[in-house]
DNA sequence: AATGAATGAGCCTTCATTCAT
DNA sequence: CATGAATGAAGGCTCATTCAT
C-alpha cells in the first residue's frame, strides 16, 4: 500500500526534477507518508531509483515481448518494436530519459552497476529481436544499443521542438535507419496497425 | 593564467567524477589554486562548466569546418563529419558523455539553458552539413539530432565493451544508417583518407 | 518463553556491539521475533538492557556470595573473591566492559541512575567482603571501588595484549594491590583451590 | 580563532553530555559559528573529539614530565604523579571519564583505534616512570594500566559521593596500593609539596 | 588578481517507539 | 501474546557561495 504510493510518487518527481534534485523529503510528501517509511520499504534513496526502474522495466519488456511474439514478418515485427518503445519512451518520457541518459554521476556505485546492467539486459533484449529479424552477420548488440539511443535522440528532440514533428514520422525515420538509411526515408512502410 | 589553470583542471575534474561528483574543492585543489580564484575567475560552477564546453565546443566545430571546407564529394563529406565526430567523442569521452547525455539535473537553470541551446546549435551545424550534402527533403535537424545520438550510442557502447568493436566498425555502422539502412552494411565505403 | 529469546540475543547483540551500536532490529532479528513483541516484554531499550544487567548481576552476585559464604581464612576470601571476579569478568567480559565503563552517554537517564544504583550497590557487596575480611578502619567503598576498577583495567589490558600476561599473574597483581603493594608482589599466596 | 572557540566549545559539551549525546549542533551554538565551521576545521565530529584528546594530553603529558625531571627520590616521584594526574582529573573531570572510559561504542573505527593508542601512550609513559622508580621485575604496562584504573575509580567515586571523601586521602590510598597494600595504608607518607 | 576562512541551507539516513490488528 | 508497518525527531555531513583582506 505505502509501498505503491511511494513508487509513484518517486515515479513523478524523479520524472519532474530528475534524480539529483529530487530529494527524499520531496517524495515523501508527494506520497503522502513520513520519511522514515521510504526508508522501511527501500534501503535508500539510490535503491528506490532502481526498484522503480526495475519494475517498470519488467512491464515494459513484458508489453514488448506481447507483440513480438504475435509472430509478425521480420520487418513488421522491428517496426512494431520502434514503434512500441517510441510509444512507451513518450508515455514515461522524463524516467525514460533519466534511464537512458542520466545513469552515471551521483549515484550509489553499486545501484549504478545494477542500473547499467539493467540497461545493457534490455540493449540485448531488443538485439535479440533485431537478430531474429534477420540481422545475422552483425553485431545486434551494438546495433541495438545505436539505435536506442537514435530513439533517445528522436524523442528527446520531438519533446523540446513541440508540434514540429509528429511521433509517427519518428517511427518511420527510425524504421528508415534499419532498413534503408537516413538519406532514403522514401520507401512504402509495412501497414501499421 | 590561472584561469587557464582552471580550465584545465576543471576538464580533468569534470570528466572523471562527472558534473555532480566533482566539487569546487576538486577543481581549486587540481588547479593549485584557491578556492576563492574560482569565483574571481567565473561566476559559479555552472558556468565554469559551461565556459568549458563553450571554448571545448567552439575548438570541436573549427576542426569540423575546417575538414567540410575541403570541398569533397557529398557522400564522402558524411563520412569524414561522420569520422571527425566519433574521434572528437574518444578524445574528449568523458566530457562528451556529459554533453549529450548529463544536460539534466542539478544544473543552475538558466545556464541548462545556454548549454541545451549550445547543444542545439552543434546539432543545427551538423544538420547544415546534411543538407548540403542531400537531405534536402527532409528534417534534417531531426535527422542530425538522431544521428548524433546514435554515434553517442555507438561510442558509449564501444567504451564500456573495451575490445569487442574497432572504431572504424563505428563509423561504417553510422555511416549504414544514414545511407543504406544498419540492415544493409554492406555497401562499399568511400575511400577513408 | 520470548522473554528469553530476547534476553539471549539481547546479550549477545549488546556484548558484540556495545550498547549504542546495538539497534532494537537487531535484537529482534537475533532473537527472531518481531521488534514489537520487544516492546510487549520490555517498556523499551533502556529497559532491556538494564533487564539484562540486573538478571546477570544477581546470577553473579548469587555465585560470588556461595564461595564466600564457605567461611575461608579471611585473606584467602579476598583473593577468592578476586579470582572469581575475574574468572566472571572475563566469562562476559563484553558485557562487564558495558557494565563498569560505558554507564554514562546515551541511555535514558532514569534507567542510567538505577544501573548505576545497581553498580553501586555491587560495590558495596564488594566492601562488605572487605570489610568482613579486616578492613576496618578505612572507606572500604572506595577501597572495593578502587578495586573493581582495577580489575577492569587489568582485564582491558589482559583482552587487548592476548598472551601477554596470564589470567592468574591478574589475580596475584589484584591480591599484591590489596595486601602488600603492587611494588611488593613477591609474597607468597594463600593457596589457591 | 574559529578553531579555539570550537575547541573550547567542544570541551565544555562532550564533558558536560559524553560523546553520544553531544551533538555538532551544540558544539557549533556554544562556539558561536555556523555548523560548516566545524567541518572546515575537522573532518567530522570523531575528529573533533581526536584532537580535543590529543591536544589536551600533549599538555598533560607535559606538565607531568615536567614535574618528573624534577629528578626526585623514586617514592616520591610516584607519589607526584599520582598526585598530578589525579589533580588534572579533577580539573577535567568529564573529558577524563571519557578518555578512561567510553573510548568504545560509536565512535568512528579508525578514530577509537587512534585514541586507544594515545591512551596506550599514556599507559606506557605512566609504565616508564613506574619502571625507572624501581618495579624492574614486572609489567609495567600492566601496573600502571592497573593504576589509572584505579584511580579513575577512585576519582569516579569521589565525584559521585560528594564530601565523603578528601582528595588528599585518594592520593594516599591509590599511593598504599602501589607501596603497601590497600589493607596497611598507615605508613608514613613521604612529604607533600 | 587572489585568497581561504566562514557560512548555512539542504540532504540522506538512523532508530526508538507506537499502534492497529 | 505477538506482529510489523509506519512514524518523525534528530543527527552528521556536503558544498556552492560569500567576503574581508
Amino acid at each position: 500500500m505505502s509501498r505503491d504510493k511511494i513508487l509513484d510518487a518517486a515515479a513523478g518527481v524523479f520524472s519532474t526534477k530528475g534524480y539529483h534534485r529530487s530529494s527524499m523529503d520531496d517524495i515523501a510528501q508527494m506520497a503522502g507518508v513520513a520519511k522514515g517509511t521510504l526508508y522501511y520499504h527501500f534501503p535508500g534513496k539510490a535503491q528506490l531509483f532502481q526498484a522503480l526502474i526495475t519494475e517498470g522495466l519488467r512491464m515494459i519488456t513484458g508489453r514488448i515481448r506481447e507483440e513480438v511474439d504475435r509472430d509478425l514478418p521480420l520487418l513488421e515485427q522491428i517496426q512494431t518494436v520502434i514503434r512500441l518503445n517510441i510509444q512507451l519512451y513518450m508515455d514515461y518520457s522524463e524516467l525514460a530519459h533519466i534511464f537512458f541518459n542520466e545513469l552515471s554521476s551521483g549515484i550509489d556505485e553499486e545501484v549504478l552497476l545494477a542500473l547499467k546492467e539493467e540497461r545493457s539486459a534490455y540493449i540485448r533484449f531488443i538485439a535479440e529481436i533485431l537478430e531474429e529479424a534477420g540481422l545475422k552477420k552483425m553485431n545486434c548488440e551494438l546495433a541495438a544499443s545505436g539505435l536506442l539511443s537514435m530513439m533517445n535522440g528522436f524523442c528527446g528532440y520531438h519533446l523540446s521542438h513541440p508540434g514540429e514533428v509528429e511521433q509517427e514520422q519518428i517511427v518511420q525515420l527510425l524504421y528508415a535507419a534499419v532498413t534503408t538509411g537516413l538519406l532514403n526515408p522514401r520507401v512504402e512502410m509495412p501497414e501499421s496497425n
